[in-house]
DNA sequence: GCGGGGTATCGAACCGGTTCGAGCAAGGAG
DNA sequence: CTCCTTGCTCGAACCGGTTCGATACCCCGC
């Protein structure tokens, strides 16, 4: 069922069909309605190979996800679900690509293949080779993320260092002293994950400003890393009242390690961190977080990134969120403070 | 970059490349070298829709996600990144549908406009006209569940009703005697979810023949639903000592509730279901639940797909699995029968 | 020295759309 | 009545690959 076969029967050139469908040139009321006959008969839908290979669009963007393997995060699926919906309203369709660890096969397929007319990058490092590629490249792309460099770039990003520095001004405020920091996995710090990075330096500088004595911890993203990591930051210094987590996937192995040595929150513990609204209420008691808005950035990113390719000589946008912390069940004052 | 230029710069024709390039003829040592020379230096990649069109295969396989709006929960996380990952290493790129309120636009664009070789569907329905309208058209298509048909279909599935019943036995065995149900939100058992259904089949079933009290609920799929839901329990009757959850998202919820109700899991009260592994170990005391194994079942979709794509005329092919119930903490003898 | 078989290559057609330039008919102005 | 617009439609070329049939060449046997 082709073009062809839709003139044919209409009594018109294949042209002509065109044209009917995309309105860019006149045509007759009758011969439009004898075409759309025909179409709704025989429910014909254009091919979108052929018409990608005609007009160079393939109406499709690309995600580029966080390497296979690894375990996702709430956060990330979150991203996903709301860049499909997003892009679904700009009637684009989303290409995953698991840019794992030889990123370069899946990456090759999206843009030397031209199977998508952009991109979305996550999980940014600092100094991220696709970014740069991707620029050098003039490639339309946005980054749900910031690298080393952000300012000729298009992203939308989460002010991690404000973040962390807020969570530890609150725990300061309450009177914590001694506080601990759980990262992601070192793994990830090392490759030079900007979350990791710019938390880390936010939580060093706040504590350092309001003269707390910290300990950071990188730690596995599942629950029994996040269980054994509580039992080290417990062993290295009992005197510890509090934390602050980047890492949504530890949590629950957190919150276990905290029962099971017998300190109750919020009452001998406080926790805190950054985490996406929806998670941090999953655990008991409710968590005190820096919610991450995660579907207003994948919905932003897509509003970018369509920006871009509409009108391809913007100059590079961004958006840079720093949203509150949500005051919720799980710290309070140290005890005896109060 | 295309074909063309290649050709002209290595000194040979069009079709010469495309021969040097799939192996589908000889090509002399000397040009074949020559070409890939020229390849390298320019970094030539074809063009995914020209090849697409030329014959009829995308390398692109559709999922077709449920309706965004909805939450997502950590097991539809899983599937989506296994069937990525399995796809990526068959050479197959996923394109994600948001099979929405109006699950048409966003089909058509897949099927009709031929953007996918074949399709992976989730969120089965007992009656999903989506499955059967792939059905009727022939189009590959592979489902993650079952439809209340599924003798000639391609799917791989989990058998809730063996699961539910596994969950009734296993709490009836401790002496458990007056247990709930925690099913998905009502809208989705009306809509025909097919899990919904089976596993409720299976829990009444079971009840029926270990002669147990039961009472049955609907639960949104978010932690605040799920510490209602308990409350309601604990209030129609505060004799229950246990009960058996669907319902993954809300199980945070339901700990909640326990927890504000000062029942003591498991001492007071258990707690099982069917969850996908990496949840039921975030919670605390962690649940001893049927795991579902989203990683596997996505690659077996996948290799179903595929091998449906290879040859075309294979008889339907499924996979129905029932994973055993992982023995963890929430689950123990009713007090004073121990 | 000539016919036969195999190998390497080429040109042309095709996949199914879009787009450009040209043609044709009807209608209004001069 | 002629000329020029204007509105609609057509045919052909093009996007960038794949594939088929034909051709040119070489080596071999007789």
């Amino acid at each position: 069922m082709n073009i062809g076969e839709i003139a044919r029967r209409a009594g018109v050139s294949r042209s002509t069909v065109s044209y009917a469908l995309s309105g860019k040139r006149p045509v007759s009321d009758a011969t439009r309605r004898k075409i759309r006959e025909v179409i709704d008969e025989l429910g014909y839908r254009p091919n979108a190979s052929a018409r990608a290979l005609a007009n160079g669009r393939t109406s499709t963007i690309g995600l580029v996800f966080p390497p296979a393997g690894t375990h996702y995060t709430g956060m990330q699926l979150d991203f996903i679900g709301s860049v499909v919906e997003a892009a679904a309203a700009y009637d684009y369709d989303v290409l995953l690509s698991p840019s794992g660890v030889d990123s370069d096969r899946s990456f090759q397929r999206l843009l030397g293949e031209r199977r998508v007319d952009g991109a979305i990058l996550m999980e940014i490092r600092l100094a991220d080779d696709r970014v740069d590629h991707l620029a050098d490249l003039g490639f339309p792309s946005v980054a749900i993320g910031r690298t080393a460099h952000p300012e000729r770039g298009w992203w939308v990003g989460l002010d991690h260092t404000a973040l962390a520095q807020a969570c530890v001004h609150h725990l300061a405020d309450l009177g914590h002293r001694r506080i601990a920091f759980v990262n992601r996995p070192e793994q990830l710090l090392r490759a030079g994950y900007e979350s990791a990075h710019r938390g880390l330096d936010g939580f060093t500088k706040a504590a350092a400003e309001r003269g707390l004595t910290v300990r950071t911890y990188n730690c596995g993203d599942d629950a029994a890393s996040g269980q054994a990591c509580l039992e080290r930051i417990l062993r290295d210094d009992p005197a510890t009242t509090g934390l602050v987590t980047l890492n949504e996937a530890a949590l629950g192995g957190l919150y276990r390690g905290l029962a099971q040595a017998g300190r109750h929150v919020p009452r001998d513990f406080s926790v805190t961190g950054v985490v996406a609204g929806r998670w941090a209420e999953t655990v008991t008691p409710q968590l005190t977080a820096a919610d991450v808005p995660a579907e207003q950035m994948g919905r932003l990113a897509v509003d970018l990134l369509v920006e871009r390719l509409d009108n391809p000589d913007t100059p590079p946008r961004n958006h840079l969120l720093a949203p509150p912390i949500s005051l919720r069940a799980s710290t309070g004052p140290v005890f005896g403070t109060a």
